[in-house]
DNA sequence: CCCAAGTAGTCAAGCTGCTTGACTAAATAG
DNA sequence: CTATTTAGTCAAGCAGCTTGACTACTTGGG
């Protein structure tokens, strides 16, 4: 029992790894080849009102130094845009650029396209429970990169 | 539908990262800190009949130069031992030492410590539905460290 | 049997993404 | 209205990987 545990971890592990390589591969097929798999992370936490620095910082759990240059990066190369804070002079809004958001979309598409042989796979009910299980499991909250 | 598809892959990760970090955490508990979560890929690689520097480079998907400084690195702390290799002079059989297996077993004890809680959360039948279905979705094969 | 080509591994140099440390500007507390 | 905290950046350093070049051994075709 406890022996089948242990390879529940590696099942996971390796269906992770698989995930991102996948969609990481499907965003640079659709011509977003100067991007990262670790910038995914940081465009869903962008994505879904925009974020400081420091809060980009402790999604990815990095520095805010990290953080910055990431952003540098990211400006530079024309995904976001720096806004100034509307609350606080200090900080600045990280949001998407329509590029930004453009490359987002093709990330869902492209995770889509893995997915939907998973769900075809398992079928529409052993697909629920799973979703249901690891909702279980997982703590929710932040969306840390795993490579 | 789709919509609904492009939430699992926040809930695997999630899960990966969790697994991860717990178990990163039990291993240095028990003593072993001067390892991190990627010597454990090598380690499930070396711990079933050990492997060539050119083997463990493929399972982890690195380069060879890579994977050699990680077994220097590996033998230096006293886990691995570079042995001739019984049927190639130019290779090296890489085996964990007695340490090396002692730290696998915490490894072990920590994973199953992690996962204890989710089998009970579960409860043995969904269990056993889960590591199914992620058998399916799972590419067998090679262990990749995903951080 | 021997030489040419291929393979296992290491050495060396370089790059990239992160860290720690030091600083400026703005907010907040007393 | 000063003293402390917080947001962000600049700079230097480091760890883990890469590419390139090399040696030692193996293998296959004359």
């Amino acid at each position: 029992m406890d022996r089948d545990l242990l390879d529940l971890p590696v099942l996971l592990l390796n269906a992770a790894a698989a995930l991102v390589d996948a969609i990481d591969a499907g965003v640079r097929a659709r011509g977003f080849t100067d991007l990262r798999p670790a910038h995914g992370f940081a465009f869903a936490r962008l994505s879904h009102d925009g974020a400081t620095v420091g809060q980009l910082a402790e999604h990815l759990s990095m520095t805010k130094q990290a953080a910055s240059q990431l952003v540098e990066e990211l400006v530079t190369k024309g995904y976001v845009e720096r806004r100034p804070h509307p609350a606080d002079a200090r900080a600045r809004l990280i949001v998407l650029s329509p590029k930004g958001w453009a490359c987002t979309r093709a990330a869902d598409e492209a995770a889509i396209e893995v997915l939907r042989p998973w769900a075809d796979a398992l079928g529409p009910h052993r697909l629920t429970a799973l979703r249901a299980d690891l909702s279980r499991i997982a703590t929710p909250g932040r969306l840390r990169p795993i490579w």
